[in-house]
DNA sequence: GCGACAG
DNA sequence: ATCTTGTCGC
């Protein structure tokens, strides 16, 4: 476990943080297909947070993607950098996220982030901010719709539809189980849509949300309770 | 202007 | 995100 601090320099406010979005959105690469699913290794990162004692706990898991299994993990522990605003989500994990990826023995592989990358009010949600400052391709797995619209896809799994921003279509809602609400995925960095699908339906293998967020999920609330206590 | 809104 | 037990169902 490695404990951040808040980088110099990180928005003060809510103006500041729009504005290092419209700053780094350029930045973004959406035209690459990404590593092919099943193959190498997939990050999941998550953050939990007592606002109470003014923590935030991280982690990093990384799994097989072929199997599952994990080969390794991390987890950093830091100061609440910013306060919960929609649209600006990252500026309250990315400090602590970047901690624990560093803190990786391996190479993280693909990214995956609980919430938007492209399906975002200026289409620069956590998904991108994290590919941008990493370098790392990204998606972003987000288990609400936001602001956004979908049409219910089918039943079975793997049936997906277009998440809009009115006419604008800026992810999919993706059925990774038959009969259960869809999960919400966009492009983060460096990957496709259609990869970044492939790879959430095949890490969804047993339950709704990818393996990779359970996993980072579990071990943040872990690491959080254990630097709270 | 008001409310809704990833986590 | 977080507050929170048991319980219904495969």
């Amino acid at each position: 476990m490695t404990t951040v601090r808040i980088p110099a320099g990180w928005p003060a406010t809510e103006e500041e943080a729009r504005a290092v979005q419209d700053e780094l959105r350029a930045r973004v690469v959406l035209d690459e297909p990404g590593p092919p699913p099943g193959t190498g290794h997939v990050t999941g990162v998550d953050v939990a947070y007592d606002d109470e004692r003014d923590v935030v706990a991280a982690a990093a898991v990384v799994l097989d993607a072929a199997t599952l299994d994990v080969v390794a993990e991390a987890t950093a522990v830091g100061r609440v950098s910013f306060p919960y605003v929609p649209g600006l989500l990252a500026f309250r994990e990315i400090p602590t996220v970047l901690a624990a990826l560093d803190a990786l023995p391996c190479r993280p592989g693909l990214v995956v982030c609980d919430g938007y990358g492209l399906a975002h009010p200026r289409r620069f949600g956590l998904a991108s901010h994290l590919g941008v400052l990493t370098g790392l391709p990204t998606i972003g797995v987000a288990k609400n719709p936001f602001t956004f619209t979908y049409d219910e896809p089918g039943t079975p799994r793997g049936a997906s539809a277009p998440l809009r921003a009115g006419d604008e279509e800026v992810g999919r809602a993706l059925r990774t189980r038959e009969n259960v609400k869809p999960v919400f995925v966009s492009l983060g960095h460096r990957v496709s849509l259609d990869n970044a699908c492939a790879h959430t339906l095949a890490l969804a293998r047993d339950y709704r949300l990818p393996e990779t967020t359970r996993r980072a999920d579990a071990l943040c609330r872990r690491a959080l309770r254990e630097a709270t206590a």
